[in-house]
RNA sequence: GCACAGGUGGGUGAGUGGUUAAAGCCAACAGACUGUAAAUCUGUCCCUCCUAGCGAGGUACGAAGGUUCGAAUCCUUCCCUGUGCACCA
């Protein structure tokens, strides 16, 4: 019979971090009957396969369910392929165009293994809804709708809006909550973890349990966690998330940007530092250094400790150039170029002169620094391009989309940047 | 089905026949500044081409047609959204 800590100790544990508990006293609860009864409590989080790839916003609830698993109790990982199909309504109040069942497939794959980074894999009950939701008939569908009603779904503040700014709803969204709670009564699920972004639809299954008899889960919201920008939530759509899929660099570079006043909350809900401690570091330490700090322990998690140093260190180098303009981090992507492609039209044939010309803002754009033709000649006349030289130091500004080349050989590599991005070209012949 | 109100660039949101590739704002991207960030200031912010110029051309205001020297702006049809009514019970 496994054991488990005081329940003081790990309702401690649990609330560390969490926006609510509806309702802690049924928490305890469960979990005092838990340990009385040497059983683990089932613990279920539900994921959208809809993005594919998972940034650190996803990871606060992650983190929060290792910490169920590390008290012992049982995480269930519930992908919701089913639901996937309907698209949760949340969040960008509009309708979601739904998912093919091989999109969500896919999705779901990639997100496996990435979850895994956190959670421990060996000790994670990962089920799909669609196990029982294919089961579900179209009379069961019309028993589940009836169990709510109308007005009780409007109260659902993101159906309520829309409602009020007559921006549609379609009829589909509705059944989105209906389903995310039965997936609790399927699981029999003791506690559910969610956004707050979730509260209704966890509340629901709530209310779904009792009219299935099944005692109700209790509901644990986290915070969504702000992006980048320090005011929305955390999004690839809105180009403010940090991937934990992402080059160590990247990664580093992107923590590094963020307000002072976000480095704290990045710390209270993506490390594992005690408040006390965090605290202690608001009045003593440097803000700079404490950011470092937070950016390197989580690129840390995510790829090693060795990594992290390293982009530590290259992002100061970087830092370092973009101040005197003197180095560059050591590896630069690369990308191949065949010459033809950003061969200037008056320049001579490789190999018949010792002089050849190419086209700079075709090379920016096929290096990935700029959007399109255009933009790259924006970019040269706003002198932000700078071609640095082959010993990696300072380059020269360059403002014009034509760049003449002597004593050149193939492959030549050139190393370009547009702001903080750098990039090397391998041209060739 | 009927009536009414709408559909503008990444997002908001002006513009109701003519320097309007389309105001303002936000976001984004560069530059300056800075102990990181923020803030602030400046510039840019549809695409293609070159001789790179306050150059040439092409696309663009839900879609397709039409009227006009000229349309995002007027007309027609269609699509989409919302509201009310009706239909159906």
């Amino acid at each position: 019979m496994p054991t488990f800590a005081p329940v003081d100790e790990q309702l401690a544990y649990i609330k560390k971090g969490s926006a609510e508990i509806i309702r802690e006293s049924d928490l305890r609860a469960k979990l005092e009957k838990s340990r009385a009864a040497g059983k683990p409590l089932r613990v279920k989080a539900g994921f959208d396969p809809t993005a594919p790839d998972l940034h650190l916003g996803h990871t606060v609830l992650l983190r929060k369910l290792k910490h169920f698993q590390d008290l012992g109790h049982t995480v269930i990982f519930l992908i919701g392929d089913f639901t996937g199909m309907i698209g949760d309504p949340t969040g960008r109040s509009a309708t979601r165009p739904p998912l093919t069942p091989e999109e969500i497939m896919r999705n779901a794959k990639t997100y496996m293994a990435q979850v895994y980074k956190i959670l421990d894999a060996h000790k994670t009950e990962t089920r799909f809804n669609s196990e029982w939701f294919n089961k579900v008939t179209s009379a069961d569908w019309i028993r589940l709708a009836a169990k709510f009603t109308v007005s009780q779904m409007l109260e659902r503040e993101d159906f309520h809006k829309r409602f009020q700014e007559e921006k549609p709803i379609a009829l589909h969204e509705l059944l989105y909550p209906l389903a995310q709670g039965y997936d609790s009564v399927a699981l029999q699920a003791d506690v559910e973890l969610g956004g707050t972004d979730q509260k209704f639809n966890l509340l629901v299954g709530r209310e779904m349990q009792r009219s299935f008899d099944q005692e109700s889960q209790v509901v644990l919201t986290m915070p969504i966690l702000e992006g980048l920008d320090g005011v929305n939530k955390m999004s690839k759509s809105l180009g403010n998330a940090v991937g934990i899929q992402e080059p160590p660099l990247e990664m580093y570079g992107k923590l590094m940007s963020i307000s002072d006043e976000m480095m704290w909350r990045y710390y209270e809900l993506l490390t594992d530092i005690q408040l006390p401690e965090i605290e202690k570091m608001k009045r003593e330490s440097h803000p700079m250094q404490a950011k470092k700090d937070l950016a390197q322990r989580i690129v840390a998690d995510f790829h090693s400790p060795e990594a992290a140093q390293k982009a530590a260190e290259d992002w100061a180098k970087l830092r370092q150039r973009e101040m005197s303009s003197e180095t560059i981090p050591d590896d630069i992507e690369e990308v191949q170029i065949p010459f033809d492609k950003i061969r200037a039209s008056d320049s001579p044939a490789p190999g018949s002169d010792s002089l050849i010309s190419l086209r700079l803002d075709r090379l920016l754009v096929l290096c990935g620094l700029a959007d399109s033709t255009t933009d790259a000649g924006r970019k040269l006349k706003a002198s932000s391009v700078e071609l640095l030289r082959q010993d990696g130091v300072r380059g020269e500004v360059y403002t014009a989309p034509h760049l003449a080349i002597t004593n050149y050989s193939f492959p030549m590599r050139l190393v370009l940047r547009v702001g903080r991005k750098v990039k090397a070209a391998i041209i060739d012949g």
